[in-house]
RNA sequence: GGGCGUUUAGCUCAGUUGGUUAGAGCAAUUCGUUUACACCGAAUAGGUCGCUAGUUCGAAUCUAGCAACGCCCACCA
């Protein structure tokens, strides 16, 4: 690297070098065995799916500088990076590509062969997101990169299914799920997106089967409304309200269901709303009092289904399903009565898609004239976060945690939350307070944390977020019917295939590898609990052909292929991507083994994210943590702002509106783009940032915006002012040679420095990113820059010894508190600065080789001087005063002017001390003193501050100097008469705090002193 | 429907427990290439802090209501 800088900072010229010298030094390879405190992060592993965006750069960017911060602080850091598989997301971007570009769909290859090509996609994506996470100066330890679907991790996801079997968590569940007919799969609740749709509430009429007379009421139909009309092909009962005046008469009748003719009976049921039309609930307003119940195809229809069969079990309703996983009428997926139901018209509807369908049905009404009425309604429609179509509830066959169920037999302690009044028991469990949340439940384990302050979030108010989903969470389906995960570990079979297994040795090893006493698992549907072998012989007792599941512990393949030469078959399904990702946090660190990297830096610190994972990720992350390895993850939660556009919308492909960080970092530089973010890094939800098109050197055109010119902008500041100071401080005295309070410039910026230190110091650790970024650019560009190294370099022309130390210390404190968020820039003069002045400031040592592993600087509360400062604002008034008669007055830049000051006592002093300020400042050539008696001089304008005048001298513009004494004249007034009506008020003398009184006197005397002067001078110029 | 957030200069945003004349960056105006930096320097201009009411000696800040915009959550009759 050359001695001197070059003049502009040119960003390509050193990150290249900068991080290459990183890499090989091994600066950020975390070593447990070594000394510190561990502090560790882990990444939010992006997902395969796509390179970085700029919000990625952001979330990278914070963590990169807390791992920096700390690492400096010498906490021995890990900062662990990887990527996510991203189960639905990556199979259907490769889906897509493939059918695009070969025209052929999953289904045309193996599952390996398909599972090959999504491989490929990952591998080539892997590569490309972490070399975006280089360039950008992420320093991870890369040496311990994971992937959620490698090795380790995979052990990690089959341990902790086999616990969670173990444990009797996970069951075989027939549920109405969400269903997308697009991606053949289920969707989590959380993946359901609600779009409000614009639709209709058709009311359809369906003929009794005998007409009733009753009450005086005579019935031949009922209506019922309904915004699915195709569903009705699955009606199995009508549910009215017991309320309701009708129901005496019809309650216990039959319907003949048009289209398919199947007789339904009409039943009470309590949720039915009544229809009322003067009410303001919009549902009372659409009813009709008639409920079609479709149990197969609505969640409300399904409870309906089980609170009668409950109650009636002698008399059950059937379940319909008239849908195919595609989405079109279907008599193949259970529609139990199709021979006895089957005609022409059902016939000709069967194999549409739901929609036509629903356009056949209503045609169907209006033909046979039992079409009562249609109504436009708008109303919240689910939709696959996916694939953006709506979904479809569906009776289907899934995997399930169970996350309120209380675990016996808990193997990690479980604090007392009793004691401290944040649990209770009720029927002999214990609950989270005002919970139906178990505290050795999953989610309890979660939830406990959060109440008991040991996570925290910051800013706090995304806690709730957090706590009311895991009190109203839901059991979590975790099977999906993709290819492209971590395929499901359960075996199944008729209950007879199991006997051989059950009097073999396997199952002793499998016990053996388990770790624990937990046997092989079988469960059989129907009990709710799973049970052990003890069960598994029973239940060989059950009917045959009743289906048995198996699952073995991590580390057993060979039994597993015994399994299926047993006939036993693998679940085809593949685990919900968030379950791998629930354990990132200790399966990256090698979890179950107990490896030296997990009891260093498990539990981790900080956990850095965006809001709309808090559900989906976080708070699993903290239960699966509390219940694998028996303690919360990390014990912070930042969540820090979503980036939109100007427009206030979402950056997207889409919308074409995204900032590619590989584009900033090519035209400004990762340090510009770094600094950009985090200043904007605020405590609010959302941030703007403004889209423009920008050209770069090789003709591509670009999205970029003109925010992150101001980091472009500092950085090349930065590297202005260093390149001077390196000019100038060769042979700088030794701190220890110099008198750094002597001179009031000295004292002042080493003031500064130390409360900028602390400030700085202090906005981290509260991750107040913006207010870091903010007090270095103040300091670094108006204090340093602007004040001090422009009265330095006249004090080192003059022949000042002292200026050089101070500047070599200022700079080099600088460079270690901009390090962590612009690391490259700052490792790169570094560099230089070593060459330069390798000692430099208070310390006697030479300064360590590399930046990113130098000491964080601490305050010097000795140095923080409130007099100096005082006096150095002041000194800043009068300078800014005196060029500001200098424009007025149209005085060129290169005339020198002279000053004659009026001042007493210690301002005076002041200004006879620090005349050379204004000289070097304010471009003034001599300064002289004069009484106040002596008559004011002509041709002069007059500067008033802080109870000094100061005249300058042979500046000859009456109107122009009227104009800007009046305009003084009328804000010292306004002041003035402020603090008067203040003062003259009795109650704020008497209520206000003494200081507050105290202050507001003095000050009313300053600026009545300087009113005097400033009307003294307009007088004079008459 | 429930919850949360935002509203401050033309634009993007700060403003920590209520207390000087409400700040910054960009944009704007005027001047300037004096050997660190024109990705610069100096100076200037620009705001009844969304609206209304209240608490207080004092409100951008606290309370209530209203409005606009946005986000999250919620079983589509």
């Amino acid at each position: 690297m050359p001695a001197e800088l070059a003049k502009i900072f040119e960003p390509k010229a050193v990150e290249t070098d900068v991080y290459s010298r990183w890499i090989k030094q091994r600066a950020f390879a975390a070593d447990p065995a070594a000394a510190g405190e561990s502090y560790c992060i882990v990444i939010p592993p992006p997902n395969v799916t796509a390179a970085l965006h700029l919000g990625h750069a952001l979330n990278n960017t914070l963590q990169d500088v807390l791992i920096r911060f700390r690492r400096m602080q010498q906490y021995n850091t890990l900062w662990m990076p990887g990527t996510d598989h991203a189960g639905i997301a990556t199979q259907t971007v490769v889906e897509k590509r493939i059918l695009a570009e070969e025209g052929k769909r999953r289904t045309d290859f193996a599952r390996e062969d398909f599972i090959a090509r999504v491989q490929a996609w990952k591998d080539e994506y892997e590569k490309r997101i972490i070399n975006q996470l280089e360039l950008m100066g992420c320093s991870c330890d890369w040496d311990r990169t994971r992937f959620t679907m490698d090795e380790v991790c995979a052990r990690a996801v089959r341990e902790t299914f086999f616990r969670l079997f173990a444990d009797g968590l996970i069951y075989r569940g027939k549920r109405l799920v969400n269903w997308d007919v697009a991606t053949q799969t289920v969707l989590a609740d959380d993946e359901v997106e609600h779009e409000t749709v614009q639709g209709n509430f058709y009311y359809l009429k369906y003929p009794l089967a005998h007409e009733v007379v009753a009450h005086g009421m005579r019935f031949e139909a009922i209506t019922v409304a309904t915004t699915r009309p195709e569903t009705m092909l699955g009606d199995t009962a009508i549910a009215m309200n017991p309320r309701d005046p009708r129901a005496a008469a019809l309650v216990g009748q039959m319907v003949r269901l048009p289209i398919v003719g199947r007789l339904i009976p009409i039943i009470a049921d309590e949720h039915v709303v009544l229809p009322n039309p003067e009410s303001e609930d919009e549902k009372a307003r659409f009813s009709t009092g008639f409920l079609k119940v479709t149990p197969a195809h609505d969640p409300d229809d399904y409870a309906i289904r089980e609170r009668r069969n409950a109650a009636c079990p002698e008399a059950p309703i059937d379940i319909i399903n008239v849908l195919a996983p595609d989405g079109t009428i279907s008599d193949k997926h259970g529609w139990t009565d199709w021979d006895t139901v089957k005609n022409p018209d059902v016939e000709n509807i069967v194999g549409m898609d739901r929609f036509e369908a629903r356009e056949a049905v209503v045609e169907f009404f209006r033909r046979e004239k039992l079409l009562e009425d249609v109504r436009p309604y708008t109303h919240e429609v689910g939709h696959s976060y996916r694939s953006h179509v709506p979904i479809e509830p569906y009776l289907s066959d899934q995997w399930y945690v169970a996350v309120k169920k209380p675990i016996s037999n808990f193997r990690f302690p479980i604090s007392n939350l009793s004691d401290r009044g944040l649990a209770e028991e009720r029927d002999r469990v214990t609950y989270l307070k005002d919970t139906d949340v178990p505290v050795n439940s999953l989610a309890g384990l979660a939830l406990a944390p959060l109440m008991d302050g040991r996570v925290k979030f910051t800013p706090d108010r995304y806690a709730t977020n957090y706590r009311t989903w895991l009190e109203n969470l839901r059991d979590w389906p975790i099977s999906r019917q993709l290819w492209w995960g971590h395929q499901i570990p359960v075996w199944s079979g008729a209950i007879e295939k199991f006997s051989w297994f059950v009097s073999s040795q396997l199952i002793e090893e499998c016990r053996h590898a388990s770790d624990d006493s937990a046997p092989v698992i079988v469960s059989v549907p129907g009990r709710s609990a799973h049970e052990g072998v003890n069960a598994a012989l029973q239940a060989r007792n059950t009917v045959e052909g009743t289906i048995g599941y198996l699952t073995v512990p991590p580390g057993c393949e060979h039994i597993e292929k015994q399994l299926e030469e047993h006939g036993l078959v693998r679940d085809a399904d593949v685990l919900d991507t968030w379950f791998s990702s629930a354990l990132w946090p200790f399966s990256t660190l090698g979890w179950p083994e107990q490896t030296d990297a997990l009891k260093k830096y498990y539990p981790g610190d900080v956990l850095c994210t965006a809001r709309e994972i808090i559900t989906l990720w976080v708070s699993r992350m903290v239960m699966m943590g509390q219940y694998c390895a028996g303690d919360i993850p990390f014990s912070d939660v930042f969540i820090h702002a979503m980036i939109q556009d100007g427009e206030g919308r979402k950056m997207s492909k889409s919308l074409g509106n995204g900032i590619d960080p590989l584009d900033i970092i090519d035209s400004h530089g990762a340090d510009a783009m770094r600094f950009t973010l985090v200043s904007m890094t605020t405590q609010t939800q959302d941030v703007r940032m403004p889209v423009q098109k920008m050209k770069l050197p090789d003709g591509r055109e670009v999205n970029s915006s003109p925010k992150f010119d101001a980091g472009r902008n500092f950085c090349n500041k930065l590297w202005n002012a260093a390149r001077f100071a390196m000019m100038n401080i060769a042979g700088a005295p030794a701190w220890s040679q110099i008198r750094p309070g002597a001179d009031l410039s000295d004292a002042w910026i080493l003031s500064r420095l130390n409360a900028t230190i602390a400030q700085a110091t202090a906005s981290i650790e509260a991750f107040r990113f913006n207010e870091v970024a903010d007090t270095l650019y103040h300091f670094m560009w108006d204090e340093f820059c602007d004040w001090y190294l422009e009265i330095a370099k006249n004090r080192i022309n003059a022949g000042q010894q002292d200026p050089k130390a101070v500047v070599a210390h200022c700079l080099d404190v600088l460079l270690r508190l901009m390090h962590p968020i612009i690391p490259f820039i700052t490792e790169a003069i570094w560099q230089n600065l070593n060459d330069v002045c390798p000692v430099r400031g208070p310390g006697a040592a030479e300064a360590e080789p590399l930046l990113v592993r130098a000491q964080w600087p601490m305050a010097d509360s000795a140095a923080i001087n409130e007099n100096a400062q005082q006096n150095f604002d002041l000194l800043q008034e009068i300078i800014r005063q005196v060029r500001n008669v200098r424009t007025q007055h149209n005085v060129p830049p290169s005339r020198r002017v002279d000053v004659a000051i009026e001042a007493d006592g210690h301002v005076k002093e002041l200004l006879t001390q620090n005349a050379d300020l204004l000289r070097f400042l304010a471009q003034v050539q001599t300064v002289t003193f004069r009484s106040g008696d002596e008559p004011a001089p002509a041709n002069a304008a007059a500067v008033v501050a802080g109870g000094a005048k100061l005249y300058v001298l042979d500046v000859v513009d009456a109107a122009a100097e009227t104009a800007r004494l009046t305009k003084q004249a009328q804000t010292l007034e306004k002041g003035i008469a402020g603090i008067m009506g203040k003062l003259a008020n009795e109650k704020f003398v008497a209520n206000a705090r003494p200081d507050v009184v105290a202050k507001e006197r003095q000050r009313l005397e300053q600026l009545q002193a300087d009113l005097a002067h400033v009307q003294a001078s307009l007088a004079a110029l008459k």
